[in-house]
DNA sequence: CTGTCAAATGAAAGCGCTTTCAAAATATCT
DNA sequence: AGATATTTTGAAAGCGCTTTCATTTGACAG
């Protein structure tokens, strides 16, 4: 690998008018600009942005903080960023926190270390006080599912509890009222404000809340089934399943139908999220937009704008959940 | 952020003998390591790994050229890569190649700028020429899903063709004899071979191979539906759907139920990848399994063991597709 | 107490680049 | 032409760390 010196010797010019050419940050006649350009073309160089990052203090880098590579939601939410990002040349590094503390903070320290010039975070584990402690460090950072008031213009968030309660109303207003959640993992936010808006459209409704109808589940396919299973050991009878996400929700449908207890026909099913296989479900999920590809587009233009002095406009922050009406979800039948 | 120089200061101590205590390098006096270690506890002191890594020439980063950062196939992928990886304590830094030449070259560009120990490529446009010349740089690379002979040792695949045969040849053996083949985009190396194995099936059949039964997909669900169109549409006639990834599968099912025919029932399905939302479809989705998670684990070994030594066990390069069957292909009945 | 050898340490160069500051080259004006 | 303002340039310091090599320290034998 050729070095900016090598650049230099070639071209007859000193370090610092190779590296004025690459940034462009100072005039440089345009005799030495070319014989810079065909140095380099020469030799074939490629400047090491390791180097670049450690003298420039700036990386081009923005850090980006999931729970984990794989899922659905997460990887809308990062192709959102990465790919706006991209349109500026700028590079995502991507880690995942694996829904624990330590990892977690291993991971902002590790794209703190790697000299990001921002970090977008989607953490479960890391407390409000260590994000707002963060927010105050060099490296500016972007809260992703989080509605945290000390730094509400670092937010991009959705109101989850609002999207439990409009999901859970639209299954009563259906006229279902033996209704049981299949919630996801209770120490995750999200999961838990959901249930919070399962709570108010049920009480709302005149339903006793019951904690007993609300099985924790962990956001993947089998716990979905697991709960189903649950629920028909325990003896609970209900007539709909309001689901903190829809891979749980495809994980439940298909346990009811072994069951013989048909999805929509017999028993309504709503999911969570609108991934992308909600709409080639059987039959098709119901479920509330959670509309994460556009949000991780959001927390781009953020960076972009307050770290890169980048003219974006039309950003917002705060999104709301909305109802898509498909086929899972059908009036209750009187037996 | 405090430096190794202030820890040195405030420890009494030379640079060298911080640097050594962090690294284990070198025999550092018990006295003078509780020193630095102080030191360092007490300034909150973080290495800056950007340094290290010019210093060093060696960054723990192994970075991932995928096409697409979600998708279910490359989630387990990079899911697998990473969870091996920081076992070891080892990171990832991920970066997207959509399928185009000029963004995968870009891919692997940064990743070698940012001094990535190693690189694990699922490249869909690179040629195996520039595979073949970038392997013999300074940069140690793992070629995913693509057999090259001529760095046999640097690839972890699978036999895709052989995929695509034992895919047809169960829906063949089920009776059908009436295929139709949602193929994946064609510029794609395993979307051809799968193609390819289709086509040794249906000929071992004594069935003619027909250019116009083989509808170009892009591997997304919208695909899948889109084909079945097409197909409907151009009054192709068709009792058996093969289809070039699980994606694809679904939407046609999705599709195929709008007009009134029914998966399983009516014309067999068969999908490839066996993504983890195959086993909750509806009906559930008979695939070829692609160990694609355990294949990213390999990948992860194989650098483990070519870049860092580290003496892992196990390592397979090669592996082959297996029929996962559930209840989307059923015997043909006759009418 | 001196001499020897191994263990521990520090000084300094270097990784590949940016950036400041002053000097050199060129342009502009009388 | 000379004086002055402007544009281009290069030397050199520095980013935070690693690593080599020489020096110092300490342990131990004689």
């Amino acid at each position: 690998m050729p070095t900016i010196y090598e650049v230099s010797e070639l071209a007859g010019v000193s370090l610092a008018t190779v590296s004025r050419v690459m940034n462009g940050s100072a005039k440089v006649s345009e005799k030495s600009k070319k014989k810079v350009r065909d140095a380099m073309e020469e030799l074939g160089y490629r400047p090491n942005s390791v180097a670049i990052s450690l003298a420039s203090k700036r990386s081009n880098c923005i850090g980006i903080l999931v729970a984990e590579l794989d899922g659905a939601f997460f990887g809308s939410m990062m192709t959102g960023i990465e790919k706006t990002l991209r349109q500026y040349q700028k590079h995502v590094v991507i880690t995942a926190g694996h829904s624990n503390d330590a990892d977690e903070r291993e991971g902002v320290e590790f794209l703190k270390s790697r000299n990001c010039d921002a970090l977008v975070i989607h953490a479960e584990q890391l407390s409000d006080e260590y994000l707002i402690e963060l927010s105050k460090g060099d490296t500016p950072i972007v809260v992703m599912n989080r509605q945290i008031d000390a730094i509400a213009e670092k937010c991009v968030s959705l109101d989850n509890v609002k999207g439990g309660y409009i999901a859970t109303r639209h299954v009563l207003e259906k006229g279902h009222r033996q209704l049981v959640n299949i919630a996801g993992p209770k120490f995750k936010n999200d999961a838990m404000e959901r249930i919070v808006g399962f709570q108010q459209a049920v009480n709302e409704a005149g339903i006793d809340f019951d904690e007993n109808r609300v099985f924790e589940g962990d956001y993947l396919q089998e716990s979905g089934a697991a709960a189903i299973d649950h629920f028909v050991m325990s003896g609970i009878e209900f007539t709909g399943v309001v689901c903190g996400n829809d891979q749980m929700a495809i994980g439940a449908m298909a346990r009811l139908r072994e069951y013989k207890r048909l999805p929509s026909k017999d028993v309504a099913v709503i999911g969570f999220d609108d991934v992308s296989f909600a709409a080639c479900t059987y039959p098709t999920l119901t479920t509330i937009n959670y509309p994460i590809k556009l949000m991780g587009q959001q927390a781009a233009k953020l960076v972009l704008k307050d770290v890169y002095k980048i003219g974006v406009k039309d950003i917002r922050q705060i999104y709301e959940p909305t109802l898509m009406e498909r086929n899972s979800v059908k009036r209750l039948r009187s037996k």
